[in-house]
DNA sequence: ACAACATATGATTCTAGCTTCATATGATAT
DNA sequence: ATATCATATGAAGCTAGAATCATATGTTGT
């Protein structure tokens, strides 16, 4: 446990927008538009997502004609995602603490 | 990736404080005052930091007397943590943005 | 070169949740 | 049973960082 990287480490990883963006690319690479369609939100609330969410290493980006595809790290995400996946199972009650509040709906 | 457990845990553990906690924890079971005489803080900042790793399992709590014995959950914290050294290693020059501080140096 | 589309970045406002203070609960010993 | 030590809990204020708005940068086609 080195500084403060683990507290960055979580705390980016804390936010719904975030985490919808890691939802959706978990299932295949995509550019910011089709996020932003997808998620039904803002241009630049998604890009300051994926400006910190490939500054910490959780997703990579590349280039094709003017748009931008964004894809998961795999090497972290895969296992960090499954891991988190067997602990909310059992958790599910107590970290599920949203009133109502499901998946992919973010206020 | 079920509702907002996901946000949970990781807000959970984006704190300086449960940081520091897990972090000592992570050599060996100690009690409350334990804690608060090695991390240099208040009883009840401890406390509330124990009692939300405990709500989400990540620790877990024995009596002894009058005191309350906390240790790790080993089955979520040993992959989680290691998991995250490696991908620290990696990108530490970005995820340590901090200031001059270092680990267990609370504000 | 310019227009149109796609994405990134800066600055300000706003809010979730941490810290703190005060107090309650629980356990032991005498 | 009461005093003392150990821990838990409630409430309120404060602060980091997310959302938003405005604007800049970058890319392609004509």
């Amino acid at each position: 446990m080195i500084c403060n990287s683990y507290k960055s480490f979580f705390k980016i990883l804390a936010d719904d927008c975030k985490l919808n963006v890691i939802n959706l690319l978990s299932k295949g690479p995509l550019t910011v538009s089709e996020l932003c369609k997808k998620l039904g939100c803002e241009q630049s609330r998604i890009s300051h997502c994926l400006q910190a969410l490939k500054k910490f290493g959780f997703v990579a980006s590349q280039v094709r004609g003017k748009h931008r595809i964004y894809s998961l790290e795999p090497k972290i995400m895969i296992p960090l995602l499954k891991l988190i996946d067997e602990h909310v199972e059992k958790y599910h009650r107590n970290l599920c603490n949203c009133k109502g509040v499901r998946w992919r709906e973010m206020k």
